[in-house]
DNA sequence: TACATTTGCATCGTGAACGATATAAATAGA
DNA sequence: TCTATTTATATCGTTCACGATGCAAATGTA
């Protein structure tokens, strides 16, 4: 019986589960806008800088763009950006939103703060907690970023 | 532009970000074991406890029993353990370790803590910082966990 | 300029997660 | 006891993640 090989020691277990629950609790309201959280993070980025290449997308949400290209795909499936080859350089697909993706932010500005503020009110956590759980985590992610 | 819908003021961003990052630096030692991370925690509840039914497992990661039974179906295939139907409730699958999955917990003593030490250790989180975090997820879990 | 290397994106295969649905065994209630 | 409900597990379809590979455009270098 190794304590390092515990679950309840294990700071990896929690976080995957942290990060399943939470993006269950978004479920609910971004099926009711038709997208999924990793969706949601892309329209995240969009709504701050339109017209981006696949590879600053995959940059800023520290993914590998074999996984933002499909991603991408469905969402112009549905409607939501656009991709347009790059006129400088004719390797990048630039993407770009949409009417009903810009539409998207107020839906969700709408809805979403609430909705979660509403499922995380019985969390013991105060707001120097979150602040210092934000700290946390992003010293482990520039940690084990490359 | 609301402040709220930004990537930067998102607690679930980094939760999935952390989690995928950390998972990834387990990466290197599982695969020389021949696991993969969630075959890990199926393992670390197995070694705890042995001949556990599927529910079990399930409840102990907080998972559905449909993520859980291929899992278990795959680390069958491999040998690592073996499913036989409940005596006392035939519809129970009673989940054990084989050798191969017990000699999985030695191996996994001798590589995977050192691994993720060498790894976090430019990491600037100190003892103190962790169980704070430990802390802050299981809170977090326990107001999600339904 | 000619060729090698790098870069940007796409495709493929595998293993999760998870909602929805199915099936058999166990349990509850009339 | 007989039927209805619940429980334990499995199956299916979709969407992620991600390693490996492929290809064309851009860049570096001789």
């Amino acid at each position: 019986m190794h304590a390092e090989l515990q679950l309840k020691n294990q700071i990896c277990f929690r976080l995957y589960t942290a990060a399943r629950l939470i993006t269950q609790a978004y479920t609910p309201v971004l099926t009711a806008l038709g997208i999924t959280y990793p969706q949601y993070l892309v329209l995240m980025v969009l709504w701050e800088d339109d017209n981006l290449p696949v590879n600053d997308i995959a940059r800023r949400l520290v993914l590998e763009t074999n996984t933002v290209t499909p991603l991408l795909q469905r969402m112009e499936k549905q409607g939501i950006v656009v991709r347009k080859k790059g006129e400088q350089d004719k390797r990048q697909q630039i993407v770009s939103l949409t009417d009903k993706g810009k539409q998207l932010e107020e839906e969700a500005y709408a809805h979403i703060p609430e909705s979660m503020r509403n499922q995380l009110s019985a969390c013991p956590l105060n707001l120097d907690d979150y602040m210092n759980l934000a700290n946390e985590l992003d010293s482990i992610i520039n940690t084990l970023k490359k």
